[in-house]
DNA sequence: TCCCTGTGTAAGCAGCTGCTTACCAACCTA
DNA sequence: TAGGTTGGTAAGCAGCTGCTTACACAGGGA
């Protein structure tokens, strides 16, 4: 923890740049700090790149982007934060890579004609209560908390926005397919917000099967190709 | 070699503060100080607190609860800042009377009925560019760019929305008729979301008209009570 | 004249943010 | 043994944030 600012007796101007004092020497006292990695085990950076991807991704999704800091991230992972830095060169690009790990991975996994009761499913689901976490579900949850903070973010949300519309598009065979898959995902990012975000009663307590009953029945006029809702059984072969 | 940001672009800035905040008017006032109070009126400071909530509310509709620092919204209304704190307390206070100034006022002026193709109207319509701004619009992209602030903020969205989705559940006589007036909002928060917030194509630039009518028709199954789209024209009696 | 009250102002506090720097320790090769 | 590369660490920096404080000034009543 450092106590900057402590009581050194000289306050700074407000309006003036500070001189930079610039230490002449730094004494450096070698505290030997105990290795807490992996005792015995080879030189390897990976696996800290891989929690700090993997504390990442929880923690967009809980606070969003603005509200998850690169210490909450580091801390998470157990890591220094500087290694985030060292990784990953900036907090939006480890934003970005995020983004890209967990987004695409429920969009591959998933039949067009299905995508919209499985997104639905995967955000009606509990939030698992632990730290433990799915990870391809919460990549919606990530885009809806993070909405907002930015330019640059919002470039991520809308190139894994652009992927969802683009495969909801494929359901219609209309002249305006675009646009119908367009409402469609944005049904399934109010739902998400309104229920994740806001808690807004009785939708977030709400059963998951109700609700995508009741939107797979009304999207069926937008998307003529989409399949029946199921439920929670298997789908038929 | 791992990416360690030797990169000597033209960037120095630290921190992350925003996208080039660009400071909205002169970023320090000349030795006039400029007394902008009334000329020869009594000593008031109801004007001061109008312009305050009037700045307040154009930039939280533009950038948000978090990114809408108060500095900003003290040199927009051209008042110093101890001022805002000396009226309204805290930052979130003066939230507070913002969304409940200009919140329910579309509210109160629109028939249940047609709601829906009223908000979307509101949403859909272009941002005019200029500063000005109708007002009722405004209050849902305040609360749209502010999800996931905190939770006091949250709890503003919620009571906003709750009002809207009570109105909403008068159109239907299901026994779910409150979950269905929740999609039903959520859909619309969900579309303004990707038109305003994301500015997803085609969504963004799609005709109000056309999405009036493929979501009023999608959501006549759900909610009944609704009356069918009618455009620009004036509604029936 | 004096005090009291209320408006307006400049300066600053304490804490946070993303990011950098200087260093240490472990491994590999020569 | 010497040198280089790489993973890991502590300690900052500069700038922002909401909010506070001390003070100047203008009236109104006594």
């Amino acid at each position: 923890m450092v106590a900057r600012r402590t009581d050194a007796g000289a306050v700074p101007s407000r309006g003036e740049p500070r001189a930079r004092p610039v230490p002449p020497v730094a004494p450096a006292p070698p505290p030997a700090p105990a290795p807490v990695r992996d005792k015995g085990g080879v030189r390897d950076g990976a696996p800290t790149r891989e929690r700090l991807l993997d504390a990442a991704s929880a923690l967009f999704a809980e606070r969003g982007y603005e509200r998850a800091t690169v210490r909450d991230i580091a801390a998470r992972a157990r890591v220094n934060q500087a290694l985030l830095f060292r990784h990953f060169g900036s907090k939006r690009a480890l934003f970005g890579e995020v983004v890209s790990r967990d987004g695409t991975e429920q969009l591959r996994s998933t039949a067009p004609e299905r995508l919209v009761e499985t997104v639905l499913a995967s955000m009606l689901a509990p939030p698992t209560a632990d730290g433990g976490d799915t990870g391809s579900s919460r990549s919606l949850e990530t885009l809806l908390r993070s909405v907002g903070a930015g330019d640059e973010v919002s470039a991520a949300v809308t190139a894994l926005g652009d992927d969802y519309a683009r495969a909801l598009a494929t359901l219609s065979d209309a002249d305006d397919s675009g646009l119908r898959a367009d409402l469609a995902l944005a049904w399934l990012v109010g739902i998400g917000l309104m229920r994740v975000v806001v808690a807004k009663q009785p939708l977030a307590g709400a059963d998951a099967d109700e609700v995508g009953r009741l939107v797979v029945g009304a999207l069926g006029h937008l998307l003529e190709g989409m399949a029946p809702h199921h439920g929670q059984g298997p789908g038929h072969g």
